[in-house]
DNA sequence: CGTTCTATTGACTCGATTCAAACTAAGTGG
DNA sequence: CCACTTAGTTTGAATCGAGTCAATAGAACG
């Protein structure tokens, strides 16, 4: 299935080789400065007050931890099935995947936006269940491991925002097997663009439902488990019946009720209030 | 799609209101006394333990829970999407699977196997994000959701030991993702097969490669994802190259490694192993 | 025995993949 | 500045896996 989105990734791996992650990618760079400058864990924060909001000691833990920040080039790869890494991986702009190795393809699992930590999973259980791979160019934060393992065992309310991550995260994996059993292309493409622009909004990006995502076609056909001709097709579906706008590394929602109209989209699975 | 599927789930809701859930299922009820009697946390335990043995105290913390043993007749649902449960379920005997109502359908998440705990999302978030159907008649237990909590809280290495439980929890999620993008309908059904097997031997049971599982070809089709009539085709299929024997309610793997390969089947997502 | 599940088979349809090719936009270097 | 290259998008035609509908054959159960 869907051989073409792996022949587009084998030369992106090529291309990925070339351009080395050390090499910082400027625009993403000055986006950063813009939008997160001298607050890097703000996003992660209001992640975690989602349920209920922390008290200044909690928040300190978190905002007082060491770490490194990292341009990553377009489809570079940030980390590899099966590595143990000191670091945790918080996603501060861009966005990042988790894919896996399949008898000769690469599979995308899941994917994260700011705010995120791509591999909260490594927090608990080290060896990491798949890779990861910034799709477009992506910056992140270095936290190490221990120290933020310390700062969960030092806090129980700390630690049980955190678990509430994993149950999220696990709702949105749910949401995404029923997508994969009962929609068709459209709808799933439709679902994804609800679900980014959800998840954008509540750490305050996109706002105005205009996106800024740095992908390709095909990168949508790997994030849907779509053709990438396919997906064209249902692009233009979308963009024929008035629902979307999309160009130049831009998607515009036009219609935000027939998206999720045809996405049966509805954010509940997203939420984690109480 | 798959609407056969749905009118078959329908009638069987309808069979579901006359038996009614505190109505004992006799033949469930004695191969529990057989297998269980007296350890109904042995299974959970084993789980919990295959990451590092925990020491006796927090063993019986955990034994020491007090629990009500329901049977639960074939297709009864034991909880529903947006219950705020008391209680949590775990699975004594049979299989419990996790659904989700979309759009007048009724889509199948993942399967509970015994030592599992069903709604594990829901000691964390109160709130259960999807529906509870045995599938087959099933044991189970009720344990009060407050004290295994404070059971949690009195042992960080047990809180550690549940964490894990849903980081795996949300790599057999992340499993079944790829399966769903990548294995067609007879790579799918194999590779439910190997999970299950796996899953099933890790807590003891199935040792011989004989799975005793009281579905119907159409409870198998709602597993997978696959219309009732191509489950068919698929299974004749992997009769017919000697990999399964099926009937009876008896499930025999003939040839693990065909399976496996056709399945592409690696089990290293479901190691908690260091 | 008839009724009701369950398993099986055949014919038809359709969504999606694949292959192939054309077209657009954006660089790049001579 | 234009030819050449490369990435990305778009279109068409052929094919195929899987779903749907419909009908039959067993099995199980009262």
């Amino acid at each position: 299935m869907c051989r073409n989105v792996e022949k587009t990734m084998e030369r992106l791996a090529q291309r990925d080789l070339e351009h080395s992650t050390d090499r910082p990618d400027q625009a993403a760079a000055f986006r950063f400065n813009m939008l997160e400058s001298g607050r890097p864990y703000s996003r992660l924060l209001r992640k975690l007050e989602r349920w209920r909001s922390l008290p200044i000691e909690d928040r300190n833990l978190i905002s007082n931890l060491p770490l490194t920040v990292k341009n990553i080039p377009a489809y570079a790869k940030i980390a590899y099935e099966g590595d143990e890494l000191s670091e945790c991986c918080l996603v501060l702009d861009g966005f990042v995947c988790e894919h896996k190795h399949v008898a000769a393809y690469d599979e995308t699992i899941a994917l994260h936006v700011p705010g995120d930590i791509a591999d909260l999973q490594a927090l608990y259980h080290r060896k990491l269940r798949y890779s990861l791979t910034a799709l477009g160019p992506a910056i992140i934060a270095r936290i190490p491991r221990t120290l933020l393992l310390d700062a969960l065992n030092a806090s129980p309310r700390l630690r049980h925002a955190f678990e509430l991550q994993i149950v999220v995260e696990g709702a949105i994996l749910r949401e995404r097997i029923v997508s994969l059993h009962r929609r068709d292309a459209t709808s799933r493409v439709a679902q994804l663009l609800c679900d980014l622009t959800y998840r954008l909004q509540s750490v305050g990006i996109a706002a105005d439902y205009t996106l800024n995502i740095p992908w390709t076609q095909a990168d949508l056909a790997r994030l849907t488990g779509i053709s990438i001709v396919h997906t064209n097709r249902v692009v233009q579906r979308l963009r024929r019946i008035g629902a979307i706008e999309w160009a130049n590394k831009r998607v515009e929602i036009r219609d935000w009720n027939a998206l999720t109209q045809i996405a049966e989209f509805s954010p509940a699975y997203l939420e984690t209030t109480p």
